[in-house]
DNA sequence: CCATATAGTCCTCCAAGCCCC
DNA sequence: CGGGGCTTGGAGGACTATATG
């Protein structure tokens, strides 16, 4: 492991304008100068486009940094993202950007390469050593949890997770999609389209997800009076569906099974095809999060589809309260059913 | 369209222990706390201890800021990025943040609402507001190269972008993968493997990807001394690329097809496979870019994998040589033919 | 070799000044 | 002569860099 070199050791670059040679050239002082540039009324019009076609001519640009560090607001906001492709955090965090953006505030953004926990200590680190004014961040497992509720952050945080308890911390606030529910429609849907019985293809039960997942469906199986079989354990990725979908074939298939994602679902429909299973016929399937490509696959494939938009909208507004005084502490969005092919029987 | 608020105009919240609080603990001047900070060896082990215990027990974190304000470099690089989940900006965006992190930089992301050019201008400046070191911007469009070379950004930018011209700017740089050659392997593959044409799926022309994947498609099959058909434009989503198979079953199936990427293919194979058209017996296919599902698809499909890591990896080269002076101005990556069922022909 | 004092960075806030009615 | 609109100067703010003991 090598230390990371330090940015602010390289060579120094030109100057900027400055504030004072705006004022220089516009013929003001560089505090008239500052009303112009935050749009302050008691300037002159004539002033006003004096000064403006000074900073025009010089290409001025504020100083963030100076601002900072009088108003103690950089403006910029953290988000804790696990590094990966996968669909949820993808959309979870544009739909963070988004509202951002909105609100006026730029993402810095650290990746988690899970399940190295000191990435995300030292993400967090970074951040706040950078003057954010909040950080959100997608915490998927106990490891990140614990790593940031032992780090004194000193400005609001916001878990997006599913996670039962949060830190009991001033600043900690949550928000997270209704993953039981989902799990629990998905589950009685298969149920009610007539498996006796639901086979769970579980994610990585260090992931909050996947727990509420297997409760969801353990919920539902529950209620409907039908058995519930010994979740299987496995990734995220298709080629883990995959897997599992050929020792399946080994060892005996379920009338329906529940995967915890759609890329696991997808791994196990290439499987059951290649030995000649069909869905829904033989096995009912459905899966989660509605990923885009998701109603093509063969069969289309019936999926939970969480409200990412407005679990990022829903970070951002804590934070945005927070900042403000009076945070909501928690919040849930909703997840919905999708129901397509691969669990209709016809 | 409302003017986002000035995150800078809301109450300022609690003073965080300065160097000075912390010099006063230790019974030093600020300047030692500095250099304890900052790791300078001129400093006695006695008090580099008892300066570490005050920072310890203030909980004290260095203002950037104020870092930032007299060192002139923020720490931070941006990344233009468009919104989106699609695998490819995805991807790079990781191997940069990965680069990054490596390099000692945070990055502050900007997302592009293609095509509303004008969400690239203000996250361009939102960023060189923000005092950022260099940018890097994926640029898909003609559009978002534009605006980007209409900003006087004053900090070295890299375009990852497969334009063939790149504005000529002093501190202007750019990389790409070699969609030319990826598409030319794909197409000679599938005239090699029987088919006597190949039609191309093509992306939306205005994406630079698109442009230079029609490119090496026509490349190929003229050197193969193949017919070239006009290629289909549509769009980049499975969706567009099942009703465009539908269309194809209607007017009349190719021997071959060459899809712009593997979303497309998705949805093209879902058609086919509902008009009871075999793959690759009846029609052979292939995509782009190798997205992790695509080895599952039914069939698993042949396509042509990107070297996003490497590509993130060269902007942040780049960037990072050209901080310091001497940047190569241009650097390609490779792409790379990865054959499955959907093209041979057992 | 180690520690301190002082200047400089660029901005925003506050108090005070000017002018004109 | 007082007051409101416009402008100015100076005081921080937290740090690094450059002498100076």
């Amino acid at each position: 492991m090598t230390v990371p070199p330090d940015p602010a050791s390289a060579p120094v670059r030109a100057r900027a304008p400055s504030m004072a040679d705006v004022a220089d050239r516009a013929g003001v002082s560089h505090q008239t100068v500052s009303r112009v540039v935050n749009n302050h009324p008691a300037v002159l019009p004539e002033t006003r486009a004096r000064v403006r076609a000074a900073i025009a001519d010089l290409g001025y640009r504020r100083n963030s940094a100076a601002r900072a560090l009088v108003t103690r607001r950089s403006g910029v906001l953290g988000v804790l993202t696990p590094a990966g492709t996968a669909y949820g955090p993808t959309s979870t965090f544009l739909a963070l950007e988004d509202a951002a953006q909105e609100a006026g505030y730029v993402l810095a953004v650290g990746t988690l390469r899970l399940p190295h926990e000191d990435s995300a200590a030292r993400a967090l680190n970074r951040f706040l050593g950078l003057g954010v004014e909040g950080v959100a961040v997608i915490a998927p497992t106990e490891q990140v949890l614990r790593v940031v509720s032992e780090i004194d952050a000193r400005v609001p945080v916001v878990m997006l997770s599913s996670a039962t308890r949060l830190p009991d911390r001033p600043l900690v606030g949550g928000v997270s999609v209704a993953q039981r529910e989902g799990a629990a429609a998905a589950t009685a849907h298969l149920l009610a389209g007539g498996a006796n019985e639901v086979l769970h293809v579980a994610g990585p039960q260090n992931w909050f997800d996947a727990q509420e997942r297997v409760r969801g469906w353990r919920a539902a199986c529950v209620s409907a009076g039908a058995p519930t079989p010994a979740p299987v354990e496995t990734g995220w990725s298709a080629r883990e569906g995959y897997a599992l979908g050929l020792q399946l074939v080994r060892e005996g298939l379920p009338p329906a099974v529940f995967a915890a994602n759609d890329q696991l679902a997808l791994g196990l429909l290439h499987a059951l095809r290649e030995h000649g299973v069909r869905v829904p016929d033989d096995v009912a399937l459905v899966g989660f999060d509605d990923e885009p490509g998701a109603a093509h696959y063969d069969p289309p494939l019936t999926t939970v589809r969480q409200d990412f938009a407005g679990l990022g909208a829903a970070a951002m507004q804590y934070l945005a309260e927070a900042l403000d005084g009076s945070p909501t502490p928690r919040r849930e969005l909703t997840a919905e059913l999708v129901v397509r092919a691969s669990s209709a029987r016809v």
